[in-house]
DNA sequence: AATCAAATTGTAATCGATTACATATTTGAA
DNA sequence: TTCAAATATGTAATCGATTACAATTTGATT
C-alpha cells in the first residue's frame, strides 16, 4: 500500500501538495493537480486513516455497543441508525459486549482514543458508572434503555405508559387474571413495565400476585418458555400474559400451544413487535415502537454532540398492535 | 485524555520509559517502574490505539461482514467468533453493508490502513472482485458463502448435500409434488441448494417443474408468505416445500397457517436451525449447521493467516433437525 | 523591464506512540 | 580501588498524514 511519501516522489512534488490534493483545499494548479491524481491512480493510494486522524483527532466512526445481536429488536433501530450516520458521512461499528462488561473496555478506549468519535449505548447491561465517566468528556446518547436523573442524553418510549396500555387492553378483554413474564429489574425498563403492569391492575381493582409475575435471567425464546411453563402450575392459573419482550411473549405462545391444546386459550401481548411475531400462530399482539426513527434521532442527537451541541432527551410514542392472540 | 509526554513529565523520566513500562519489555527498575505507574494512574492515562497501531502496523481488531443482522443465522456465528477473537487477544467490529456494496469500501480501506487487521467476510452480496483484490495482500476468510475454484480460504458446509437429504427427506414421507423456495441465483448458496434439490428429484424419477420452483427477492420472512402463496396459486399444489432458508421457511409455514386451515398440511424444510424454528407451530424441520464452531473456525483461520500461514478450506458436517414441519 | 499582489508550492512541526542506538549508572570480581 | 559487564535510561528517528508559514512562481500593471 503506497503512502503520500510514494505520490509525492511520484508525481514530482511536495507531499503538502498531494495532500491539498486529497483535501481539495486551498489552491492547487490543474497540472500539478492532474499530476498528482495520475500517481494516486497508478500506485491505487488509499490515504491511511490511521495518519489522517492521528492528526485530525476525529475518525467519522460511531460505535453502537448493544448486549448482543440475536433480539431482533436491535435490527430495525440499527438501519435506522446506519442509515443517518451514513447520509452524514460517517460509518458504524456494531459491537457486541454479549453482556459482558470487560468486554466494553476496548470499545470506550476505542473512543478515549480516537478511534471513534462517539458512542450509541442501547446496552442496559453496560457499566453505567464507567459509560458516564466516559460521557464526561466523549459523545455518548442511550438508545431506549437509559438511566433515570442521569448526565447522558437518551432516547426512549415511555414504557410505564406503554405496559399500563397493554394490560388495560387484556383487562378490558374480560381477563382478570393477568400474569407478567419480565426480566431482571436491575433493568429500568423492566422496572417501568412492571410499574405500569400495576397500575393498569390497581385502575382496575385487581391484586397485584407475585405468583403470577415471573422473572427470567433473559429475553431469548426459551425463558418465555419456561416462565410460561411456571406460571401454568400455579393451582389458579392466569387467563392472560404480559411480556415485556416479543421474543419472551413468543416462547410464552409456545408453551400455551403445546400445552394447552385444546382449552381456553391464554391471551399474550409482547413488547417491541418484532418481525417474528407477525409469523407466530397466533400472531401476536405487541407494543410497536418507532425502531427505525429511534435509530435516526439517537444519532442526530450523537452527531449534535459531536459538534458540541446541548440536546433534549426525546421520548417517542409508541403503539399498541392488535393481533390474533388477544382476539380469540 | 493525557498522552505518553504527559506520564514522562510527571514521572520525571522519558517517553522510551513510559513506554517500557506499558509494554513491560527490557528492563526498567522497579522504582521507575512504580513512578510511571502511578503517573499513569493519576493521569487515568490510556495508552493511545492511533499512535500505537501506526507505529506498529497492528490493531488487533478484526472485521466482520454481514449483509444485515437481521437473518438470525448469523447470531452464532458471530459468538463464535468472538469468542475466539478474544481468547487470542483480538476484538470484532460487526460491519453491516446492508448489500450495498458502496459501503464496503469504508470498511476495505479499514484494513488497507491497519484499522483493522484482517476480515472475516459473511456477505454473499459482497463484491467479490473488490475482495480478492483485497485478499491479494490483507488476510481475508470467507464464512458459509464462499468462491469455487476462488484463492480466499473458507468454511463453509456441504450445501449440495444438505439440501438433496432434505428434499429425499420430504420424498421418502411420500410427497412426490416438491416445491422449492430459493432466492437469487446469483448467490452460489443458492445454486447449490437447488442443485441438490434437483439431485433428489432425479433420484426418485420425480419431474423438475419450474412452476414449483419460486425465487424471492431476499431471505426476510415477508418473502417466504408471498412465495408460497404464489406456489399455492398452481392448479397442481405441490405437497411439500423446501426453502434455502429457515426465514423463508417460516414465512412459508404462516402461509400454509393461513390459507389451508383444515386441508391436508404441507410438509416443509428449512435450512440453518435458527431458534425461532422450534418456536413455530408446526416447529420447523430444518438443517443445522455447526454455527458457532463454524464462527470459531473461521477465526483461527484469520488469526493464521494474519500470523503469515497458509490455511485449508474447511467443509463442516451439518444435520437434518427432524421436527413437527414433516411429521403430520 | 520593473514592480508587486495573488496564486502556487515547499519546508518543517505536529499528532502519540515504539525502538534502535547511545549514554549513564550500578554491580561485582579481581 | 578499578574496570568490564550488566542494567537502566535517554535521544532521536519513525509510522502517514495535515497545515502554518515561508518561499517561489505567475502574470497583470505601470
Amino acid at each position: 500500500m503506497a503512502n503520500i511519501q510514494q505520490i509525492a516522489k511520484r508525481a514530482g512534488v511536495s507531499i503538502a501538495t498531494v495532500s491539498r490534493v486529497l483535501n481539495n483545499a486551498t489552491s492547487v494548479s490543474p497540472k500539478t493537480r492532474s499530476k498528482v491524481e495520475d500517481a494516486i491512480k497508478e500506485l491505487n493510494y488509499e490515504p491511511s486513516m490511521l495518519g489522517r486522524n492521528l492528526r485530525n483527532s476525529e475518525s467519522r466512526l460511531l460505535l453502537v455497543l448493544l448486549p448482543n445481536i440475536s433480539n431482533p429488536f436491535y435490527t430495525e433501530i440499527i438501519n435506522g441508525i446506519q442509515d443517518t450516520a451514513i447520509a452524514s458521512g460517517y460509518h458504524i461499528l456494531l459491537c457486541e459486549t454479549d453482556s459482558k462488561p470487560e468486554r466494553e473496555n476496548i470499545y470506550f478506549n476505542m473512543v478515549k482514543n480516537k478511534l471513534a468519535d462517539g458512542v450509541i449505548s442501547m446496552d442496559p447491561t453496560v457499566n453505567m458508572q464507567k459509560l458516564n465517566e466516559l460521557a464526561e468528556h466523549y459523545p455518548v446518547i442511550l438508545c431506549s434503555e437509559y438511566e433515570e436523573n442521569g448526565e447522558i442524553p437518551y432516547i426512549t418510549v415511555d414504557s410505564e405508559l406503554a405496559a399500563y396500555q397493554a394490560v388495560k387492553h387484556l383487562i378490558k378483554l374480560g381477563n382478570e387474571k393477568v400474569a407478567l413474564i419480565t426480566s431482571d429489574e436491575k433493568f429500568l425498563y423492566a422496572r417501568l413495565r412492571r410499574t405500569g403492569y400495576e397500575r393498569a391492575l390497581k385502575e382496575y381493582n385487581l391484586p397485584i400476585r407475585e405468583e403470577w409475575i415471573y422473572h427470567t435471567k433473559g429475553l431469548d425464546f426459551h425463558y418465555g418458555v419456561h416462565a410460561m411453563r411456571m406460571l401454568l402450575q400455579n393451582e389458579d392459573r392466569p387467563t392472560a400474559v404480559f411480556a415485556i419482550s416479543d421474543t419472551l411473549a413468543i416462547g410464552a405462545l409456545k408453551t400455551i400451544n403445546m400445552e394447552l391444546k385444546d382449552s381456553e386459550p391464554i391471551a399474550v401481548v409482547g413488547f417491541d413487535n418484532i418481525s417474528f411475531s407477525s409469523m407466530t400462530n397466533p400472531t401476536l399482539t405487541t407494543i410497536s415502537q418507532p425502531m427505525y426513527m429511534m435509530g435516526c434521532q439517537a444519532t442526530e442527537m450523537l452527531l449534535s454532540r459531536i459538534k458540541g451541541e446541548n440536546v433534549e432527551n426525546i421520548v417517542l410514542e409508541h403503539e399498541l398492535i392488535i393481533r390474533e392472540s388477544t382476539m380469540e
